[in-house]
DNA sequence: CGTCACGTGGCAAGCGTTTGCCATTTTTGC
DNA sequence: GCAAAAATGGCAAACGCTTGCCACGTGACG
C-alpha cells in the first residue's frame, strides 16, 4: 500500500506548469482570462497531478462554499425522499453540492444543525421545520433560508396547496355518502398538520359534514393501533390520517380487529408515499409534488444568493396537490 | 428586514472579550489550556455575538474537515434509509458532520462525487459502490474509504452475510417442499447481487435444489411485470428476487394475473425494507442490519483516521442476516 | 530568597485559494 | 511606425483559524 499521498495544491500545479499560482487559479475560475495555450497546459498538468481545488480554501477567501444544506425532520421518512431527490437534482444542475442533515424530529437538534452548518453552507432548505418563527428569523439573518411546507413572516417558502387538497378529500368522502370525518392529527408543532386540519375543517363545514380531530399522534406505523382503536370507539365511518404512514398503521390495526376497509371504514392519507400503492388495501391519499418542492426550494435559494437578499417577492409558492383515489375509500355504511 | 449581518469571527470575539484571537481559539479547542475565568468570559461573549467557528478556515489549517461523506446509489431507495440513519447516528456521536450524496446509480456520477467532495471531507463511506476496483483504490489513496456491501482488495468493508442468508432462504424453501427456485437478478454491476446469487446457487446445490437465474432486471417496482411473466412462463413455484422492491412488483403483477401468492408461487425478497411488512401478502425476506452497517462503517472510518491508514486489519466485517418469514412463502404446489 | 516548573496568554507564521493592482507584451487603429 | 488599448501574467494581501514558540507571572521547593 502506497504512503498516503499528499494532495496536489495549486502551487504544485503552478510549479509544474511554470506559471504563477494566480494564473492557475484564473485558469479554473475565469477561463477567458488566460491565454488559450497556457490554459491548456495548466489543465493538462492539473489532470496529471490529480489536482482538485480545495473547497475549504476557496470558501475561506470568497465566503461562498457552493454548498447548500437540506434539513429534514427524518431522513428515513419516505415522504422526504421526494424532496431530497428534487433538491439533489436542482443542486447538481446549479453546479453546487448538497448536504443533507437529519433533525431527528427535534427542534434543538435542528437549531444546532443550523448553527454548526451555517458557516459551512451558502443557504438552507428547511423542510417541515419545527423551529419557532423567531429562531427561523435569526437563522435567516445569517444565511439564505427557504422553507418547505412551513411558512414564516418574511421568509421564502414552498408549500403544498392543502386548502384545495383538503377540499378534494372532503368532496370525495361526501360524494361517497359520508356525513362526518375523523382527522387523526400529527405532532402539535407540525405546521403542515395544522394546515391540513384547518383545510379539512373549513371544507367539511362548507360541505355540511362533521369533522373531529383526534390525537396528536406521532406519525408512525406504531401509532396506528391507538388511533385505530379510537376511531372504532367513536364509530366513525371515514378517517383522514395526518399522513400515509399513520394511515397504513391504522389500516393494519383495523384488519387485525376484523374491520374491513373500505366497507366499514374509509381511510384517507396524506403524501402518497412509497408503499401507499401496494399496502392493503391500496390507500386513497393526497399526493403532493414533493420532488418539485425540493427542486423549487433549491432554485429559490440559488436565486436569493448567498446573502439571502429576499428583496423580491417572498410570497409563498403554492404547489398543487392531487387526490389519488385507490381502494381504501368507499361508500359510507348506511 | 435588517441588512444581512456579517458573521462574527474569532477576532470579533477576541476584541469583545479583551483577549487575543489565539486564546479564543484555544478556549474552543483545548478547554484545559486557558484559565477557567477567561474561558467562561470568552464563551459568554461568543454566545452573545452568535459566534460559531468557520469550518472552512478550520479545515484549511488542520487539513481535517470533521466531515464524512456517505455515498449511496439512490437516496430514495428505502434500503439505504437504514444505512443513512445508522451513519447519521454514529457521525453525530463522534461529533462530526455527515454529508449524503446521491450517485444516481451512475458510476460516472459516483466518481465525480468522490473527486469533488474529496478535499472537503475526511473520508468516504461508499455504499454498494458501482465503481471498479481500481477507481476505488485510487480514491483510497487520497481519502479514507470504507465500503458497505462491496468488497475490494485492501479496502475496509462492511458486508452482510449473504452466504448464510442465502442458505436460510434455500432451507426455508426446501422445508416447504420446493424443489427448485428462480432467482430474479439485479443489475450486472451489483456486487451484492453477485454474492446473493452465488450464495443461493451454492446453497441450492447443497440442498439438492435446482436454481436458475433470470434477468438482469433493474430492481424497481416497474420491473415487476416482466419478471413475473417470466416466472409464470417458466412454471416456477418459488422465486427469490434481487430485492424487496422487485419482489413486491412481482407480487403485484402476479395478483393482476390471478396467481395467488403463496398458494401457487412463493416469493422471497432481500432487504426487509419499509413496506415489506404491509404489502400484500406481507413479504418473506432476508433482513440485513442496515442501520448497523452504516454505523459500523462510520466507526471504522473514524478509527482509520483521515489519513486512511489501513495498517490494521482490512478483513471484511461481516454482519449477520436474518430471515423474516411472512406470508408470501408457503408450501410448494404438489 | 533564588531557582524551577508550571500555568497562562500573546505573537506570528502558515494553511490553499482568490483577486486587486500593476508590469509587461501583444494587438489594434491610424 | 507610433500611440493607445487590450491581453496576459505576476505579486502580494487577505480570508478565519490553529499552533509552535516565547514571555510573563505565580507558587513550590530547597
Amino acid at each position: 500500500m502506497p504512503p498516503p499521498r499528499r494532495r496536489a495544491t495549486i502551487t504544485d500545479v503552478a510549479a509544474a506548469a511554470g506559471v504563477a499560482a494566480s494564473t492557475v487559479s484564473r485558469a479554473f475560475t475565469r477561463p477567458g482570462r488566460v491565454n488559450h495555450a497556457t490554459q491548456a497546459r495548466i489543465m493538462e498538468v492539473a489532470a496529471e497531478l490529480g489536482y482538485a481545488p480545495n473547497p475549504a480554501a476557496r470558501a475561506l477567501e470568497s465566503g461562498r462554499t457552493n454548498t447548500l444544506a437540506l434539513v429534514v425532520p427524518d431522513v428515513t421518512n419516505p415522504y422526504f425522499a421526494g424532496v431530497i431527490k428534487g433538491a439533489e437534482r436542482a443542486t447538481a444542475t446549479a453546479g453546487l453540492t448538497l448536504v443533507i442533515a437529519d433533525a431527528q424530529e427535534n427542534p434543538a437538534t435542528e437549531e444546532q444543525i443550523v448553527t454548526r452548518l451555517g458557516p459551512a453552507v451558502d443557504g438552507f432548505v428547511l423542510t417541515a421545520s419545527r423551529l419557532p418563527d423567531d429562531a427561523l428569523r435569526r437563522a435567516a439573518e445569517l444565511n439564505a433560508v427557504v422553507l418547505v411546507n412551513r411558512a414564516a413572516p418574511g421568509l421564502a417558502c414552498i408549500v403544498s396547496d392543502f386548502d384545495t387538497g383538503a377540499r378534494q378529500i372532503v368532496d370525495h368522502l361526501a360524494s361517497l355518502g359520508h356525513r362526518a370525518l375523523v382527522y387523526l392529527g400529527g405532532p402539535a408543532e407540525s405546521w403542515s398538520g395544522a394546515r391540513r386540519w384547518a383545510g379539512l375543517r373549513a371544507a367539511a363545514q362548507q360541505a355540511g359534514m362533521g369533522a373531529t380531530r383526534f390525537g396528536p399522534y406521532t406519525p408512525t406505523f406504531a401509532s396506528g393501533p391507538a388511533a385505530a382503536d379510537a376511531v372504532l370507539a367513536a364509530g366513525a365511518t371515514a378517517v383522514v390520517a395526518h399522513n400515509d404512514i399513520l394511515a397504513i398503521g391504522v389500516m393494519t390495526r383495523l384488519a387485525d380487529r376484523g374491520v374491513v376497509v373500505p366497507d366499514q371504514v374509509s381511510v384517507v392519507g396524506f403524501d402518497d408515499i412509497f408503499g401507499s400503492d401496494f399496502c392493503h388495501p391500496p390507500l386513497t391519499t393526497l399526493a403532493e409534488r414533493t420532488e418539485d418542492a425540493g427542486a423549487r426550494a433549491v432554485e429559490t435559494l440559488v436565486a436569493l444568493g448567498p446573502a439571502g437578499r429576499a428583496d423580491r417577492d417572498v410570497a409563498p409558492r403554492v404547489l398543487p396537490t392531487q387526490l389519488v383515489v385507490r381502494r381504501s375509500s368507499g361508500l359510507a355504511v348506511s
